[in-house]
DNA sequence: AGACTTATT
DNA sequence: GTCT
DNA sequence: AATA
């Protein structure tokens, strides 16, 4: 229970575990076992290892000749082979120990002795590769493929997104997530789909996002696909949810009450939220795409904001941007100090300064000192403060004249304070502060996340992304590890224990899941 | 037939 | 809508 | 009900 959230040099080749050989006395020598950590995670092997060598079992570290018993859980025998190749340069052919499944473990565990292999025990090795190209298993969780920026079937997942939207945009969240899923699958493949047998054993496609890829294949289109973007309600929803603070019911209650356009909404009578008013307000900038540039022109901005209070704070660029992407809809920071405590209270101070300094249009900060666990003897555990943002980032000057240039340390501090608009009592008819000709700025939306060094990790990895990514890496934790995982920690319901990790790699790992690097979890 | 991520304001 |  |  007590992990040590030590810097350490964690190449460890998932194939060894720390504390050397075997330890108390072994009462059945003859039964070697190893546990594979993949998909296992490294805390429930430690736990497993533990159990057995108390029970007198003699389970290995390494993989080695003295093994009888391979042991997986929710892997497949190819699969363990190809571990077992790849990491410890076994070959399949010399290969003598049993691949078990974790079934034989436990009812052996129970048994207090190592059970008769039965053949239900066994893990199926299939090895076949069948003549031509070898059918190589696809995941259907995001968090178990690789999906890079480089998606070779746009005209599928473009067509898939669609239907995703207009579901989401109906409120039928099965199918959103059903069809989210099916294009997400699609953009992780290493080849370009041309022909329906290239969908065999494809996760996640069922006989409509089928029905549909044969379409595009055939003509290049999909019908159902060409009449929702004619349809107005679709387009209109797609439109009010466009703006900031305009969910899915929002936007259809407006439509239902028959309004059409943005214009139409600035000139009514509704009651906006703050959100809503800041929304419109600076719509047109928001709705551009932020530049790999221009965010990192913020992250040297809020640096210097940041470092006014804490100069050792560390500032990491996350969400898209951090997977790679050239353009974002807003730039996201994960904020952290080395020292426990010292980032409590940052955000508030950083967001009066800038606000001071004119450049903060909006902010909505979410403080979270008061709520305090315990949740191991004596260590508190809190959590993040965060803030949504929206930034005014001057424009860049490429004429440099030396008397007026823009960097960001001269700050015209203009009109616009906090949620402009407070000032234009009594006309909130105009909606709009993005039309003007001559302006030299642009609006951003900027999201900063604090949090404590003992959680960046899990901060790190919740707020990477992407958002199938995160909810398919929750739904694993709870499916096969029985763990509940968030942004800031990874809980194990069996041993009721808060898994500690200093590294994105060690939540991984935990996981049992092989580790996916940003660039890779473009899902 | 039921799940489908988890959290905050 | 797709999977278990 | 909105946001991440
Ligand atoms: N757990 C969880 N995390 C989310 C969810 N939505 C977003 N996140 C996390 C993962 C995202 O990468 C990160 C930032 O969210 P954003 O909305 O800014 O998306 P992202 O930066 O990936 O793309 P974008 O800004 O649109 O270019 O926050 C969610 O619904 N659940
Ligand atoms: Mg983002
Ligand atoms: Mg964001």
């Amino acid at each position: 229970m007590a992990q040590v959230p030590r810097k350490k040099k964690r190449k460890d080749s998932a194939l060894s575990l720390g504390g050397g050989g075997p330890v108390g006395a072994v009462k059945f020598g003859e039964a070697g076992i190893f546990l594979v950590e993949r998909r296992m995670g490294s805390s429930r092997r430690r736990f497993l290892t533990e159990l057995a060598r108390k029970k007198g079992f003699r389970v290995e570290g390494q993989m080695s000749e003295s093994v009888t018993h391979v042991v997986s859980e929710n892997n497949s025998g190819d699969e363990v082979l190809e571990l077992l190749e790849k990491q410890n340069g076994i070959c399949g052919t010399e290969f003598t120990a049993a691949l078990v499944d974790i079934t034989w473990f436990t009812e052996s565990m129970g048994a207090g002795k190592p059970l008769q292999l039965e053949k239900r025990h066994r893990l199926q090795v299939k090895r076949a590769a069948a003549a031509g190209t070898i059918a190589v298993p696809v995941s259907p969780h995001a968090c178990q493929r690789r999906t890079t920026l480089n998606n070779r079937n746009r005209l599928f997942t473009d067509a898939l997104n669609i239907l995703a939207e207009n579901a989401e945009l109906s409120e039928n969240e099965g199918p959103y997530l059903a069809f989210t899923r099916a294009s997400s699958v699609l953009k992780s493949l290493p080849y370009n789909v041309t022909k329906m047998d290239d969908l065999k054993g494809i996760p996640n496609l069922g006989d409509h996002s089928r029905k549909l890829i044969e379409e595009i294949l055939e003509g290049g289109t999909c019908n159902e696909v060409q009449d929702l973007i004619q349809n107005v309600r679709y387009q209109t929803l797609k439109k009010f949810t466009s703006i900031f603070g305009v969910g899915v019911k929002t936007a259809d209650k407006w439509f239902k009450e028959g309004l059409r356009t943005l214009n139409e909404l600035r000139a009514s009578t509704i009651k906006f939220t703050k959100q809503q008013e800041a929304g419109l307000l600076y719509y047109e900038d928001l709705i551009l795409p932020v530049t790999k540039v221009e965010a990192d022109l913020i992250k040297q901005i809020i640096e210097e904001a940041v470092h006014r209070f804490l100069p050792s704070a560390i500032i990491t660029l996350t969400g898209g941007f951090r997977r790679g992407k050239e353009y974002g809809h807003d730039v996201d920071f994960l904020i952290t100090h080395r020292e426990e405590g010292r980032e409590e209270g940052l955000i508030s101070k950083v967001i009066s300064w800038m606000t001071a300094q004119g450049i903060i249009l909006y902010d909505d900060i979410t403080d979270n000192s008061y709520h305090k666990w315990k949740y191991k003897e004596s260590e508190t555990f809190d959590r993040f403060a965060k803030c949504f943002s929206i930034f005014k980032l001057q424009k860049m000057v490429h004429n440099l004249e030396p008397g007026r240039t823009c960097s960001h340390g001269s700050l015209a501090a203009n009109e616009t304070r906090g949620i402009g608009l407070a000032g234009h009592a009594g006309s909130p008819r105009h909606l709009t502060a993005t039309a003007a000709k001559d302006k030299d700025w642009k609006a951003v939306r900027v999201d900063l996340v604090v949090a404590p060094f003992g959680q960046y990790a899990y901060a790190l990895l919740g707020w990477t992304g992407s958002r199938l990514f995160e909810r398919d890496l929750r739904r694993y934790a709870k499916h096969f590890g029985h763990m509940i995982l968030n942004s800031h920690s990874l809980f194990d319901n069996k041993q009721n224990t808060f898994l500690l990790a200093a590294t994105e790699e060690e939540i991984f790992a935990h996981l049992g899941l092989d580790y996916i690097p940003p660039q890779e979890r473009n899902a």
